[in-house]
DNA sequence: GGTTAATAATAAACACTGTAAATTTAACAG
DNA sequence: CTGTTAAATTTACAGTGTTTATTATTAACC
């Protein structure tokens, strides 16, 4: 006789119709505008029904970041596809990770930005941001065994991704000294960093 | 016969008192304890005084910016003036960032931390952090006149610059893929920068 | 010393926020 | 239609940043 529980499917096209929303919302209005209260409303749906769909905010932006993610696995994966060479690939992914930057600022906000000292981060984000990583050393792994690089992938992979990560969160929040611009760093960023890895010949 | 204006240096002291203040709730109680009413009550006012000082909680937080650069720069320079070498000083202003973000955590968020793009940050603080930087390219260039570097030190400097950042603000923020310890990547790391720039021999 | 005017400090109030509890609305089975 | 269950909304509360009134304090003048 009860009315029908909503199916998993259904909570589940709801979560992500408003971390959708939600991200709209911080595209258009910025940070300060990304209240539950506003969601709502620019979904439609009284203010405290997110609470049916997400424990709290920050599970709303969990689901949030984790929708960034999957756009920005997407970009690595494509631009890596492009490339045919080992060496190639590796600027491919470099590439794939600046596009995603530039194109979706907030995304990558959503996925990087620190505000505090050891935030509880969602073990879903954690996971995917570390499978991308895993990625990548198996992409410098290829070279390695080709002959064509030197050193540990992994090491290579940190120093990539921290230093294309310090880079990127500064250009993203227009913070990078000078006002220089993204790409009269990048390039010889990469250079170098794949230079010193590089066997001559 | 009307009552006196507070001096500059009375309002000088007290908006030191605050920022104090307010770091030390930050530290004791997180970001989510920073607000208005809290740092009041901490520095024993009411919760409304603080607008007396500070055009809004943006300002107070400049200014806590700002007394956090402070700290970064003394570090910065006393490390400096314990090596005797050019590339010694490079190695020592690198450990200089280093402790310093180790020590004062809260400091170094302070300053890095991005929660958005295009956030508006002060221009003191921005032209702190310039000052900063350039005394990093002055490090560097004296280690190219000296013949033991060679490029750009401009870009040398960047380089540093923005692979320490990334560094540091995903270790400050516990975001380190697969746990990685500091000391695990920042060694290697500074080999490979100053290492491709080196002059053989 | 009391009066007065300027100013520091506080208190009151408003529009927000996240969140919890009470209430209403809607969907199904008999 | 009715009863039951879940979905959705309304109401309510504590906390925030900020603005506007109000009180309290100080210093010079009569």
């Amino acid at each position: 006789m009860p009315r029908i529980q909503l199916s998993e499917d259904e909570m589940e096209s709801m979560r992500g119709r408003l971390s959708a929303t939600a991200l709209d919302v911080y595209r258009r209005e910025g940070l300060s505008a990304l209240s539950f209260r506003r969601i709502a409303e620019a979904a439609g749906i009284s203010h405290t029904l997110p609470y049916r769909y997400f424990e709290n905010k920050e599970a709303l932006l969990a689901r949030m970041r984790a929708d960034a993610l999957a756009t920005f696995e997407a970009y690595v994966r494509e631009y890596e596809s492009r490339a045919d060479s080992p060496l190639g690939r590796v600027q491919s992914v470099a590439e794939g990770y600046l596009t995603f930057a530039r194109e979706h600022p907030e995304d990558y906000m959503l996925i990087f930005a620190t505000e505090q000292p050891s935030p509880e981060l969602y073990p879903d984000v954690l996971a995917a941001r570390r499978d991308v990583f895993d990625h990548v050393v198996g992409v410098l792994q290829r070279c390695i065994d080709a002959g064509l690089l030197r050193g540990q992938a992994r090491e290579i992979a940190h120093h990539f991704w921290v230093a294309l990560h310090g880079l990127l969160s500064l250009h993203t929040a227009d913070q990078l000294v000078h006002g220089m611009e993204l790409d009269e760093i990048v390039v010889p960023l990469i250079q170098r960093l794949l230079g010193s890895a590089m066997i001559e010949g």
